[in-house]
DNA sequence: GTTAATTTTTAGACTAGTCTAAAAAAAGTT
DNA sequence: AACTTTTTTTAGACTAGTCTAAAAATTAAC
């Protein structure tokens, strides 16, 4: 059984997630980026990584996870999800307070406790933000027939499946404007000039700028 | 909020316990045996752990924790007893199984979360092997006249209270003869010796060296 | 298809934590 | 009091992870 330290666990997710949107390799710049780090240290992380056989690298031209690598990150996300998952049933945190908690809890190395707290849960399919949680297995569960707020046409009604978790501010904001999952939404206007669109909300008229559309998933009535 | 490290944690809840049992000043030697290092490791970490005023430390003189270094201790070992007690209660783990996952947990930084789960347990006094959890404000609540049973005399009868929970082979070997908390014994017959004990229990006769008894506390009847 | 700009890697240094080996201090023994 | 043993500290080295600054490779621009 491969041991890894909680930075080289932070790495494969990362990877992982810029993966899940971009197509083929993740360049080194990128990585750092998102990591909050330098691009020599990356270069010196992936060095490691691809000795480990976790993702193949060469020299100038980025990474990509070994189906090892992946399943190592899906290990993490499953563990991340599942712990956000019991902060907000069981302890009544809000969706806003349990990305730091988790980004902890998802380093706590045990197998048969990732196991025993998903059976606790009841097996969730999803978490507090709508994010789908790998199986045992790894492998993820589609859910099914949604799409990006961004990419709703006027007109459409939908409700509101998911939204990014790592901005506490974006949640609370969220919070504020009382959006959460399970809210249904008319797509009312959308701005030409910048994108923005206007939703129609218990009532309410909102307006969304074109990045925090993106970060709303809805399904489509 | 001083920040710690994992090891200097470590560091300061071996000493804290070291403290509870001797008298005075704990020694370098001592505290590396404890911690399963070199005494110069240990040497290196009391300079660090002195510089942040969570001990007193001179040349030779071993080592003694503050005020502020008792609390430390004293909340960590809080989230220690508070996440075994989870695992037993909520996720269903075994007393032998609890120690090295709680080992991890209890480096989970956030207070909130401490005291949100201590809720969701219901306050309780006590971690599954019968140790007193600290409470928020780091008072340990004193476990009323218990003694451990190398201390107890022959013809006394007694309600099992409590286990060490460092060693998994020697709670599995509790489960093994069907010791657990609650359990009454009558103390049968003391090896004059090597200081054995044979108690009876649930009408079985017993013989614990006095290594063992010296890790079992009861409440003398 | 050179030159310029950008990206990525290397080189060298720093902190945290550990180690071994040797020196220094303290404690025990005669 | 001097010698021996034990304990503790220092010195120097190693790994993991990070950084800055400079070199090298790639990409873009003309």
């Amino acid at each position: 059984m491969l041991r890894l330290t909680q930075s080289e666990e932070n790495y494969l997710k990362a990877i992982f997630t810029l993966s899940q949107d971009a197509e083929g390799a993740i360049s080194t710049n990128e990585l750092a980026e998102k990591m909050l780090t330098k691009a020599s240290s990356v270069t010196d992380m992936l060095k490691k990584l691809c000795e480990k056989e976790l993702l193949e690298y060469q020299k100038y031209q980025g990474c990509a996870l070994t189906n090892t690598g992946k399943s190592h990150a899906l290990a993490i996300i499953r563990k991340h999800r599942l712990w956000e998952t019991f902060l907000v049933d069981k302890l009544s945190f809000g969706w806003d307070e349990v990305h730091e908690i988790a980004e902890q809890l998802e380093h706590i190395q045990s197998t048969e406790l990732t196991d025993r707290l998903d059976e606790f849960l009841g097996f969730p399919k999803v978490d507090p933000h709508g994010e789908p949680i790998p199986g045992k297995d790894g492998r993820i569960e589609s859910v099914s027939n949604r799409i990006l707020l961004s990419e709703a046409v006027v007109g459409m009604k939908g409700i509101i499946m998911g939204v990014e978790d790592d901005q506490t501010e974006f949640l609370q904001y969220l919070n504020k404007i009382g959006l959460h999952l399970g809210t249904p939404i008319d797509i009312v206007d959308k701005l030409s000039f910048d994108g923005s669109i206007i939703v129609n909300m218990d009532g309410r008229q909102i307006q969304f700028s074109i990045t925090i559309a993106k970060q709303i998933s809805i399904k489509p009535l």
